[in-house]
DNA sequence: CCTTAATGTATCAGTTTGTAACACTCAGCT
DNA sequence: AGCTGAGTGTTACAAACTGATACATTAAGG
């Protein structure tokens, strides 16, 4: 398990930072607040934190100006929080050097779902399973209690060698869980495989392909037995792949 | 994944810059605006652009002029929005060093497919596939699923030997397929491939291609096999590829 | 049992893709 | 010139896909 990160939460006003106090540290994460830019920065010498959420509109120094004057010394990632707006304020909130920008009044959920994403970019030259721009080609064949997947074809079928019709999304998902069987996947660990660091999700749209990709895989969709929850903690692909990587190059040359 | 295009909008219509901002951003690229010459100046010296989009008509300082100033010191491709006008300043525009211009009141998608095709002009170097004014003729053989398409012959038959009618453009798109099977191409890989840098296209243009291409290749073309869609990605030539390279020089050589 | 939180999924809305129908261009022909 | 037909792109709408909402269901812990 990683460290717990550690938040800081500036705005004057209270009942958001309570709301959002509680709302962070439920899911985990360790909280700090500020209701202004100086006890930001003491928060700031106190400890060093993982990533801070700041409003734009704050009495005095304003949340630009704290945004540019953190950055002089850190790259710390930054939210900024800007009230409802055209698109001029993101834009300086993003030229300020914010890694990201959400509109007041926010679906706490969305907070949540664009931190994850920014954490991801974050750590994300660890991960590997990046499509990449390699010449390459990736020609996989993964085999699991009868059924055979070729990601080259995108194809897959069933024990019975139907071909089963499976969606971008949904194809994704599968190759995920292939790539690594038998160990929980968390949907982070979904969402980073299947969409990129880029991407902004909230983690229930994973559960909802995993529902219509058991509709497609298992025989009785509501006792999975490929992949399986875990509850609290994300889902496990429990069948033994054998997979096949041909070294091919996509193409035979023959002169 | 490439790197996010910055954009720097230079209009003095308010209106104008957000509509433009919206789309742009959307579309995944990084925006930044000015409303006159010394703000785009600013711009500028913070940091470095991808491409500008310039208003000729500006108080103060105007379009031509600054664009004229900006290429002292700049090679960054500048795309000119005129106000409805004859050739007169297009051509005016082009002389100062302009990469393209457009008139307003303009299409947002045909400002894109303007801005992708100069950065398929300027990232162009690196392009192989292109037509090369080369004097050996290529006369590639390609052979999947039964298939055969003769590259110099420009013609396709069909596993059980008929010929099949394709069109320059349908030809060229599944060539440029071909050559990369089993490989994700984006529509901006296919309107690089079949139609070269210069091209300005919608890329909905390709849809209909492959759509096209798809009625006289698939069996069932409402659920194809060969090429396949990736959603959000593009297109995916599934079937492995032989490829017969004739070195020959496209006249028979026998003394 | 009851409470609470996590997960499953039907339904809906927004987005992307597929394609028919139309319009325009450009050879080749009269 | 004008006509014709093939090729191509656009418009416009249909279909597929995706994720959010909302509620149902299930598990865990008293």
């Amino acid at each position: 398990m990683e460290k717990v990160k550690h938040l800081l939460i500036v705005d004057d006003d209270a009942e958001i930072r309570e709301l959002l106090t509680g709302f962070l540290t439920q899911r985990g994460y360790r909280v700090s607040v500020a209701g202004s830019g100086s006890e930001m920065r003491r928060e700031l010498s106190r400890w060093s934190v993982d990533l801070i959420i700041l409003d734009i509109m704050l009495p005095g120094e304003d949340g630009l100006t704290l945004c540019r004057s953190i950055r002089e010394s850190s790259t710390v990632p930054i939210i900024m929080l800007t009230a409802v707006t055209g698109d001029a304020d993101r834009i300086v909130g993003l030229e300020v050097g914010a890694d990201d920008y959400l509109e007041k009044p926010f679906n706490p959920r969305e907070l949540l779902a664009r931190m994850k994403a920014i954490f991801r970019r974050v750590s994300g030259g660890t991960n590997d399973s990046e499509e990449e721009p390699c010449s390459s080609v990736k020609n996989r064949q993964f085999k699991f209690a009868g059924w055979q997947l070729h990601e080259g074809k995108r194809e897959v079928r069933s024990p019975e060698k139907f071909i089963v019709h499976l969606s971008s999304g949904e194809f994704a998902l599968l190759v995920a869980f292939l790539e690594r069987p038998q160990t929980v996947l968390t949907r982070d660990d979904l969402i980073n495989a299947t969409r990129g660091v880029e991407a902004i999700a909230f983690d229930r749209s994973i559960d909802i392909q995993i529902s219509r990709l058991r509709k497609k895989l298992e025989v009785d969709s509501d006792k999975p037995n490929l992949i399986k929850t875990v509850r609290g903690q994300g889902y496990i692909f429990t069948e033994q792949v054998k997979q096949l990587s041909e070294t091919v190059s996509g193409q035979d040359r023959q002169s």
